[in-house]
DNA sequence: GTCTATACGACGATAGAC
DNA sequence: GTCTATCGTCGTATAGAC
């Protein structure tokens, strides 16, 4: 076809780039890591590192992306009661990771951000997911409230986001718990949390 | 006393640095903002900027605090139902401020940020806040479950930032609902909402 | 298409004169 | 206490080799 020749080369060149940013964002935070870091890191100059993306913003929103992506294709075969404790146990090891999306998510309220669009669309779809599971275990077990699924799913994304927002700065905070008492807290006395 | 003369005038540019850049942070965001325009906004240079300052994280840092230190002040002379309600209506009205409080967190992450410390004690501090206000609840009111306060504490600490993080990107959520929704969660069924 | 070299403007920060 | 001058680094833009 026609993918082929120099295209893969670039296509693989990409990848590489995008795993070493990913890399030095884990390892040395959001600030404090530069594009010319990145690129010395691949082998390559700094204009040849922009040839792949148009500026630090829109590589950064494609890490993010690529991160998004792997982490739903692990979810997807996985069983379903405990999702998120897999998500809270990622983020506890890899802060700078955690930094990184907490940095991007308040650049990113500015609608001219590049990665404006990636986050507006994130958080109605990461609604709807965890709206469709609510109604799903609503089907089985009665919830605690009258509280419709739509807005106990905006709650408990905030729980995970806020949770992780205060572990940043305070390592004390036991994530995994408080999320357990925020299923909890949905669910009737005598049902087991799982 | 000894604070006379010089130190006044000092003192009062001191002051006027901080709401320059409170104003210009809260008007254009944490992003774009730079130190020269803050110093433009106050009839003075960069570097006599510098002179009452030792970074710009330094600067945000004590923005923030005094910040928190108004709002601590105000939050004294209310009534105690609703407290949570004025938090989060104050954060709808100046984004550019809560867009400034969450990148300063991520960014406090790291210990030897200058705001580290402070993020370090406000969040201890707000959760022993919080769990005094859930004891006294508790000896009128009976909660819905038996998780002690302290994790409670965390738990709304977390729905609070997180649910301005989300309206961040997404203004269609309804913070102020879903505090609500957190709160009545606490409460028995029948016990009206304050 | 892939990449290097070079340069630009703005940033935070510092040194030293007044 | 405030300035001018300057530094090193950042993200970005352009010209052009292969």
């Amino acid at each position: 076809m026609a993918k082929r020749g120099p295209y893969e080369k670039g296509e693989a060149k990409r990848k590489e780039i995008l795993e070493a940013a990913l890399d030095i964002f884990a390892a040395e935070g959001y600030r404090g890591t530069s594009l010319r870091k990145v690129a010395a890191r691949c082998n390559i100059s700094l204009p040849g590192l922009m040839h792949y993306f148009d500026s630090k913003e829109d590589l950064l929103t494609q890490v993010l992306r690529m991160r998004d992506e792997t982490a739903r294709v692990r979810q997807e075969q996985r069983t379903e009661p405990d999702r998120y404790r897999e998500i809270i146990r990622e983020g506890a090891a890899t802060p700078g990771l955690v930094e990184l999306f907490v940095s991007m998510a308040a650049a990113a309220s500015d609608p001219a951000h590049p990665a404006h669009a990636h986050f507006a669309e994130r958080y109605p779809l990461m609604r709807s997911q965890v709206t469709d599971w609510l109604r799903r275990r609503l089907d089985t077990t009665p919830m605690r409230s009258d509280i419709p699924p739509e807005r106990l799913a905006a709650l408990l994304i905030a729980v995970v986001d806020g949770i992780q927002l205060q572990w940043l700065v305070d390592r004390s905070v036991d994530m995994e718990q408080t999320m357990d008492d925020a299923v909890a807290l949905l669910l009737p006395p005598d049902a087991a949390g799982d």
